[in-house]
DNA sequence: GACCATATTACAGAAATCTGTAAGGACATA
DNA sequence: TATGTCCTTACAGATTTCTGTAATATGGTC
């Protein structure tokens, strides 16, 4: 099994649960915490540097902002850094992010080797996921599997969630056709536009903009 | 200090974080926990009628829904059944919600003894939370007192709240009018609703209802 | 080039939104 | 009763939204 772990993980209630676990089932003492990305990545600096190296990462993607300035801001650039620095280093990804589309991105682009949503069943997939990875397997999260839903079937490219956000925030149509215009994007013209968000309202089975725009937000595409 | 405590919080990570801290930091060893709202109740029960209660619930408010079914939906429901048995029990709510109107309703209504944040200070508040507790001091969390923010400021009668939910839904006015009217609810006039809907552009600083919609989900409030 | 599917654009009309003004009712105070 | 304030209602007009139809453009295939 791993011997040596570093877990990031802003939360200090979820950072000290992933300690117990890793502890009491898995038997794993060697752990180092930290709470921001930055000292992530200096304590798994320190270790690579003392030829006493982390075999693996646990890390959350978002970090809470706070007044301690980050020049990392998300778990995803960590991982690149240190991935950059030793690209054999295991990562599983623990974090409230469900939106599939987004998991699978992180195994494709950033070839994570594990992932668990925080959970009810937390304990029981760190477990299985930190055994599997240890095995060299890929250890995707049940949900991924089961799930086909929504998000995997609607396909938003820029545009789409461009317009999503413009009409969040309260832009008339006329307006973000002007914008468009300037930034020479194209389609630009009303009926385009027009169209793009009807067929959105087909996707999401929404009847109207505002209803458009709280559906996604639940949705927490926005 | 406290000697027995049930911890119930449905995030089994979560959950083990607590335990750690009143283990390692406060010095609690005989902790019981639970994932659900009726698994709770009934360790509380036990103890109870065994004659060795519990003297502190620490709760989380929400409990994702799960295949088992549930008597009681959330940490309110548990928190009232319990405290109408051992009315002298000190509950200290850990949850999510930052909302200051929602948190204040918890110690105005339930009458809860402290309340502690998820995130990042959470050892720290969870701490001096369990110890004033246990001093007979009603414990708020630092943001509510610093936090004098919009929430606070924009005062949200049943009727907004019913507007803006229906909104968010994608009903028209004149639908919104058509159901108020059924429901004998008034004011029920197409310029009555305008006036409110625009009162609340006013309060919240929106451009139009969509831009509306996408700020109060942002707030939480819907 | 010819053909096809798809995407963009133009235009138009009905419906809904948003913003005013003005008038009436409820209620408290003097 | 008189006064003032606040809330509700009625109405109107400009703007925006939403839904069509139809013409044009784009890109890929044979």
């Amino acid at each position: 099994m791993f011997t040596k772990v570093l877990v990031a993980e802003d939360y200090e209630i979820a950072n000290q649960g992933i300690i117990k676990i890793l502890n009491d089932k898995i038997g794993i003492h060697n752990i180092q915490e930290a709470k921001y990305c930055d000292d992530a990545y200096l304590k798994f600096r320190k270790a690579y540097n003392d030829k006493e190296a982390f075999e693996l990462l646990i890390t959350d993607l978002s970090f809470r902002e706070d007044h301690k300035i980050q020049t990392r801001a998300s778990g995803i650039d960590l991982i690149k850094d240190i991935r950059s620095v030793q690209p054999d280093i295991k990562v599983i990804v623990y974090s409230q992010e469900n939106r599939p589309d987004k998991i699978n991105m992180l195994f494709e682009k950033l070839d994570i080797n594990g992932y668990v949503c925080k959970g009810q069943h937390a304990i029981k997939e760190l477990i299985a996921c930190v055994n599997g990875v240890y095995q060299n397997n890929t250890v995707r999260p049940p949900e991924l599997t089961n799930n086909t839903a929504i998000n995997t079937m609607i396909h938003l490219d820029d545009l789409d969630m461009m317009l999503l956000e413009e009409l969040s925030q309260g832009f008339t149509k006329k307006e973000i056709r002007t914008k468009l215009k300037k930034q020479k994007i194209s389609p630009n013209s009303e009926s385009a536009i027009d169209k793009r968000v009807s067929k959105l309202f087909d996707d999401f089975k929404a009847k109207n903009t505002t209803h458009l725009v709280a559906i996604v937000k639940d949705l927490g595409l926005l």
